[in-house]
RNA sequence: CGGGCUGUGGCGCAGCUUGGUUAGCGCGCUUGACUGGGGGUCAAGAUGUCGGGAGUUCGAAUCUCCCCAGCCCGACCA
């Protein structure tokens, strides 16, 4: 292509309101535009790296068996109340109604419509199956935000695997682990597997792979020492003991006149390690305590996890004031029979601890948890933070903000035996199918490689999804250079590289700035001043390497180290 | 949903406090000339519902009220 007849408009300054790296840089480099929250235009050079990254995944689900499919977007009502996951969705789902007033949505992800295809399978003799679709995604996310990274509309594969047994699943789930593997390693991204809470997705367990990147939006808990990693909402680490005293037969009232902290009640005589903290949540409408350790802080995701909660938000002084007599500060669980109580584990067995005694200025001391709480159920609650002993080798955790790039579950049988995806094993005995699915969004890994592959002049692609793979850029147009510059295009094009001919009447600056902005790999410099000896200039823009090549072997030289390279 | 901030040519901004000619500047764009290996110089131009609506006023980008949109933090989110 020539640069002269494109549609590349890149801009001297990106605009004020592009805070993240690779959202400043996809506008500035002509790749995106906006047009409103969360909804973004792919101009070419943004699409067609889109597809380039697009074409990878392709390329590795194919390997492993994948059928590529095109399932709507839009979907009646009645599939995902069929699931069950119409209510349970929340806002997420973008709902609206078509001219005979029935209901439809825009799919969020579509373990509903692949299962109802499914429902054709019937016997164990077609399985396995491993489906997928690269396609529109729609869900009405709260707060987009960081151009491409957290977006309302974008495009996922996702893939859908039916086994007749759990073993099948495992081997499916391993082989989608290990094409994502190749992917991220195909897309130059440093990504790893950690232990994922499953959400709204519902099954048995999920990984999800994460890349370091502060523009991330989800904290990650790694072992320097062993391979523990983990989802902070998910997290688990080892607690130093805690030695409790015997405490007393019954839990003791004392005045804590104007103590409403934790902190404050530690300088009153009772460690953070001591203390009962008790948080008044509601979920789902319905008001309950959630109890963990003075010095621990409640995790939402875990509680939702644990309890099946779809709606969960922290209740407001007022709710806490009706329902247990005292305002935050003063609030315990002590003697209370009519809310829920969920507790976490680290409290289990504690003895002569401190919490508030549900009238304002007066907090309970002695208090055996066991013995004085009424605790309906008990599990992990607590966030882990940097700093604690891994749970599997001691050693110190640490902390990584991180992008989710991609999201494997093991679903089970949750979907086929909504949707009635059963098939006859060899017994003759109808089965349910057991289902996989498995995600990646494709805008979000794009502006993930921008967002870790930069530098203070733009985007350094890697050669695998870079916009063009070389640039041949011509610095005078005259006859003859611009002849030389042709021929060398020519015979790239005819090696098969995506080059593009920066034929633009513009002097060098300009198009050494463009071409470094919109991070082409290879640039291959035509002008005069070699031509005079027969050469040509090199500039790798990943090294900065620059070195002169004779005119009779540069088209050679670079489609070779391309090739290699991609 | 709560808090903060911002809306003025394609992009970046000034002007608003204290209302007053044709609303400025830089970049970009057009034409011409000189130039031509890292965003060149000079000259001449074009491009604006000042986010929208209502109000106050002789007069509103500027003051008041309502609304809308966008960004950031938090909540939330597969």
């Amino acid at each position: 292509m020539r640069w002269s007849s494109l549609f590349i408009p890149t801009l001297r300054d990106a605009p004020a309101d592009a805070d993240a790296v690779s959202h400043a840089l996809l506008v500035k480099g002509g790749f995106i535009r906006q047009l409103h929250a969360g909804h973004y235009s792919m101009l070419p050079l943004g699409w067609k790296v889109h597809q380039k990254v697009a074409a990878i995944v392709r390329d590795e689900i194919n390997a492993i068996g994948g059928q590529e499919f095109l399932l709507p977007t839009m979907h009646p009502a009645t599939i995902w109340q069929q699931s069950g996951r119409w209510d349970k969705m929340g806002e997420i789902m973008f709902r609206l109604t078509d001219r005979r007033n029935n209901e439809m949505a825009l799919g969020i992800t579509h373990e509903e419509i692949f299962a109802s295809v499914a429902s054709e399978l019937t016997s164990y003799k077609e399985l396995p199956q491993l489906w997928y679709h690269i396609q529109t995604k729609f869900r009405d996310e709260a707060r987009p935000k960081a151009g491409l990274l957290r977006v309302r509309e974008f495009h996922m594969k996702d893939s859908y695997s039916f086994d007749i047994d759990d073993e099948g699943l495992d081997r499916q789930f391993e082989s989608h682990r290990e094409a994502y593997i190749k992917i991220f390693e195909r897309l130059g991204l440093p990504a790893f597997g950690v232990q994922a809470s499953s959400g709204a997705m519902g099954g048995s367990s999920s990984v999800e792979f994460m890349v370091p990147c502060s523009a991330g939006e989800d904290e990650v808990i790694v072992c320097p020492s062993c391979d523990y990693a983990a989802n902070i909402e998910k997290a688990t680490s080892k607690l130093e003991p805690v030695v409790d005293e015997a405490g007393l037969d019954a839990p003791e009232r004392f005045a804590t006149p104007g103590i409403r902290t934790i902190a404050a009640l530690e300088e009153a005589g009772a460690p953070a390690t001591r203390q009962i903290k008790t948080m008044v949540m509601v979920a789902d409408g319905e008001v309950v305590l959630a109890l963990v350790r003075g010095d621990h802080q409640l995790n939402t995701q875990k509680f939702i996890d644990a309890t099946g909660t779809i709606e969960l938000r922290p209740a407001t002084p007022e709710e806490a004031k009706a329902n247990l007599g005292a305002t935050p500060g003063s609030l315990g669980a002590v003697g209370v029979d009519s809310l829920r109580i969920v507790a976490d584990s680290a409290l289990q067995g504690r003895t002569d601890m401190t919490t508030g005694a549900n009238e304002d200025d007066w907090h309970y001391r002695g208090v055996s948890v066991e013995r004085d709480i009424n605790v309906d159920q008990w599990t992990d609650l607590r966030e882990v933070s940097a700093g604690e002993a891994c749970f599997n080798c001691s050693t110190t955790l640490e902390q990584i903000r991180c992008v989710e790039a991609g999201h494997i579950f093991k679903l089970g049988t949750e979907y086929s035996e909504a949707f009635g995806v059963s098939v006859s094993d060899s017994d003759g005995k109808q089965r349910p199918v057991v289902m996989g699915s498995y995600g990646i969004g494709i805008g979000r890994n794009m502006a993930t490689v921008a967002e870790t592959h930069y530098d203070d002049k733009g985007i350094l692609w890697p050669v695998s999804i870079a916009p063009y793979e070389a640039v041949v850029t011509v610095l005078k147009l005259d006859a003859e250079t611009l002849a030389a510059a042709e021929s060398l295009y020519e015979a790239l094009r005819s090696r098969g590289v995506d080059v593009l001919l920066d034929d633009r009447d513009a002097r060098a600056g300009v198009k050494f700035a463009d071409a470094e902005l919109i991070g082409i790999p290879y640039r291959i410099t035509v002008g005069p001043r070699g031509l005079a000896d027969g050469e040509v200039e090199l500039a790798v823009r990943a090294t900065g390497e620059d070195k002169r090549l004779g005119v009779d072997v540069a088209a050679e030289t670079v489609a070779d180290a391309i090739i290699a390279e991609r």
